[in-house]
DNA sequence: TGTTAAGCGAGACGGTACGTCGCGTCTTAAT
DNA sequence: ATTAAGACGCGACGTACCGTCTCGCTTAACA
């Protein structure tokens, strides 16, 4: 019966919201600034948010919003395109690089807010996962592979060489990563046959 | 001439900020609780630390203090204490998982602390360094290996679990990425050998 | 085809405001909590009242409503019935007491406000007037009394007590000032004859 | 063992205050303008008086700073010395007519604040009291005058006129309030005879 | 073995941002 | 056309910390 939430007040507030991130860094991020930039008041920027962290958030999800699952035949094949789409569209801005401390610090304190992230988290992985199951399918891997180690070795180290330890991503440690744990999951796959191989 | 700084008022700010931490969060840590919690004077703790992010830095610098480099004979056997001594003394306590995101937030955007951030990095990684290094001169893994990736590959996964994905470290996951990186560093080190093999 | 202003949400608002007032204060007084209280929609109260402080007038309004002018006979007579009434109805209940502050507050900063408020004045005041030119007839007062000095002395001691003291108003004080300003009047009126009087 | 407050700051943001209501009104009184215009910074306001409230009453105080308390051998005498001294010094200004309806609105809904006010309110009244006890002492007054009595016919007409009907205050008001009030009083004294003039 | 400069606690200071509240205006759908 | 509902821009509220700066007091190294 009232006057719907203005989606044009919405988008604003989020461009400024990531012209500042890129601008100024997470640190200088704050709704005042958000307010006077996007024209926006604040009090709408709290009617759209309920605080700070989850105007981050928004802001960084977009960073996710183009991941990609390709299927080329071969696990090797599929997760050289699913990380060079990564560390292009993604990583490589610097923008979630910086944006995913602050989010995950926010989290670390505020349920509420892990819950978005692990929402966000759960968007960011379900391409491996399915990588992975096609995979396995295929008699690549092992199919009792825990899927959760199938992430953490495959993302781990990209995403830790970017958030943790700070430094670009290339292409030699993108491709060295992946020749080892492929290698490995290769390995592993002929050591312990599947029951598809089996079969 | 003058009075020394005071080694106890050190130590009980540091006592009461990780005290802090662990009991509120990262959120809750501010210069004015560590002061009113320790007794020592707000004045006195910026005259130990210039800002902030240095207290919470040195705060996370002690839950790396007991880094342990074993030397088991294998790199698997020196993987796996490295890993539980890690999951122990470190991670599994919560601490340094809650520390970390604001740590390198605040490096993102002061160079100073930022230098801090990577000297902790190196203390780190340096025992992965050595122990890949032994495994290289035992012809283990590849010798023209890149330490980044063999870095990557052992430290990334679990550190991306605990700190991006915030999971909980249990042995079956930590097993299960030793399983598939030193497969494939085994794996690759065999089919192109390694100089100090083929002698 | 137009819906008159419905008279209802008139009286729901008002009825609202003044139990608002009653309950917590002219302090908590506020057109959003008036429009809660009421459920008439914050936009119908201002299609009735243009701003904060006319509603707040509107609703000490009522209070004055019954303001008497008894007739009988004699000045201190009417005084008595006068103030009889007035502490009756308004003062004592604390209802206007509040409100006025409030009002004088608004007027001295909006002469639109002051406008409404003289008007209000006037009303309340009028009966002395009345009552003093009847007192001046029969010869009881000086005749060319000054009108302002006679609802000042008359009414301004209980106005005094009531709004900037804050003080319970009792008949002793209502009396005992009635007493003192007669008594004084009578005097002036004695030793300086009306004209009536010199007839 | 801190530094004590600044007494500069307090004396710049009483400046402003005084020169903001002076200027805009109470309405228009804001502890932020305050804090612009005085170079004070609004925590620094805020640790001083604990709230806007505050800040109006110690402001309106200094209006009350250099009352009188007249000895002129007669109670005519001294009541034309005090309320001359009054309303050259006070409510002429305009000041305290501005400032009173805010502060008593505040008291009446902060019992703090009520407090303060009536601190002021007895500075003011002190005198009258003052004046009305060597009249008593004289004899030239009821030795069982009710003090309220006498300050309420007093001072009541006077202040309702400045603070309640807004109008200014001119001599011949002020004359012709005290002349009835005085007449009043010293008949009574007549009629009813102090143990003073009875001896 | 005083002296004295620095360290210390306490906390005031100028700032910035927080998240909340109320104002008065406006848009929308329903009646 | 008026209403209920509530979003909007605006601006002030009072709070929390930031990092800096006096204050007196205490204390260890030098003279």
């Amino acid at each position: 019966m009232a006057r719907p939430r203005s989606e044009e007040a919405r988008r604003k507030a989020l461009a400024a919201a990531a012209d500042l991130v890129i601008e100024r860094g997470v640190g200088a991020f704050s709704i005042e600034e958000v307010a006077a930039r996007s024209g926006v008041a604040k009090s709408t920027i709290y009617r759209h948010w309920p605080e700070r962290a989850a105007l981050i958030i928004d802001t960084a999800r977009a960073t996710f919003e183009h991941v990609v699952t390709p299927d080329t035949g071969s696990l090797r094949g599929d997760l050289a395109a699913y990380t060079a789409a990564m560390v292009r569209a993604d990583l490589s801005t610097g923008r979630s690089a910086q944006l995913m401390p602050a989010i995950i610090d926010a989290a670390n304190r505020d349920p509420e807010i892990a819950t978005l992230v692990d929402r966000l988290k759960d968007e960011r992985e379900q391409p491996i996962c399915t990588m992975v199951a096609r995979a396995q399918t295929r008699g690549e891997i092992p199919a009792d592979l825990d899927i959760r180690v199938a992430v953490g070795t495959l993302i781990g180290p990209i995403v830790f060489r970017k958030l943790i330890q700070r430094q670009l991503i290339d292409q030699p440690y993108v491709d060295g990563c992946l020749d080892v744990v492929v290698a490995g999951l290769h390995t592993l796959a002929a050591s312990a046959p599947t029951p598809h191989r089996t079969a």
